[in-house]
DNA sequence: CGTTGGATCTTCT
DNA sequence: GAAGATCCAACGC
């Protein structure tokens, strides 16, 4: 069980890292309560020419600036007024790419899970999308954007799982559809047979 | 079962 | 002032 270092998230590949990122543990201690999912489906969001980035043709506002950040800092934001969602920040300074976390499988701390998400017992749906996971682990947009992933509120570790490049599934982005062609693009991945993914498209 | 619309509020135009 | 990288309860079939 080790952090994942400043480099894993300075690939020049954010395809890469959204792949690399499947597997490994993302780890939350908010309240002094830690509790942890292993990733098991990712979105990778490439930057400037990315029509369904927030920070396509370089736009920088308040909310996209912390993804023009050195990578490996977390970039959360308030989707729909009423959920964080969570994505870590990757490549070098100026380039403002990121890797949606959509789902995870819950591991450490389950029960403080089920009474963030207000649910008595383990189901598919308590961490099984991008909105929900982030209640679950704790995250809100306010408190834990643009965080240092290299402390200790919210980081991701490896446990030694890898996962191989014939256990991913490639699949179009959700909720995208108004990126026009790079709604298409095959940058979502989940771990093949998780029964955790989530289950838009 | 599949589909629809409401919740809810920040961000950008 | 409109829309949004969502979720889920309530409906209709």
């Amino acid at each position: 069980m080790s952090k994942l270092p400043k480099s894993f998230y300075l690939k020049g590949n954010v395809l890469e890292v959204g792949k690399k990122l499947l597997g490994k543990f993302l780890c939350t201690k908010i309240d002094g309560t830690l509790t942890s999912g292993m990733i098991v489906e990712t979105e990778a969001y490439n930057g400037v020419s990315d029509k369904a980035s927030h920070a396509f043709g370089n736009r920088r506002t308040n909310r996209t600036e912390i993804m023009f950040a050195e990578g490996g800092v977390s970039y959360v934001y308030l989707c729909y007024g009423i959920y964080s969602l969570f994505n870590v920040v990757t490549n070098e300074k100026e380039i403002p790419h990121a890797v949606l976390i959509r789902a995870v499988e819950p591991i450490d701390g389950i029960e403080k899970m089920l009474l963030r998400r207000g649910k008595q017992k383990l189901e598919k749906n308590l961490t099984s999308g991008p909105g929900i996971l982030s209640q679950a682990l704790g995250i809100n947009f306010r408190r834990h954007n643009g965080l240092d992933l290299q402390k200790n509120e919210i980081w991701i570790e490896s446990r030694g799982v890898e996962i191989m490049e014939n256990e991913i599934v490639k699949s179009t982005r959700v909720g995208v559809d108004y990126a026009e062609e790079d709604a298409k693009l095959p940058w979502r991945f989940r771990i093949k047979n998780s029964k955790w993914t989530s289950k838009a498209k």
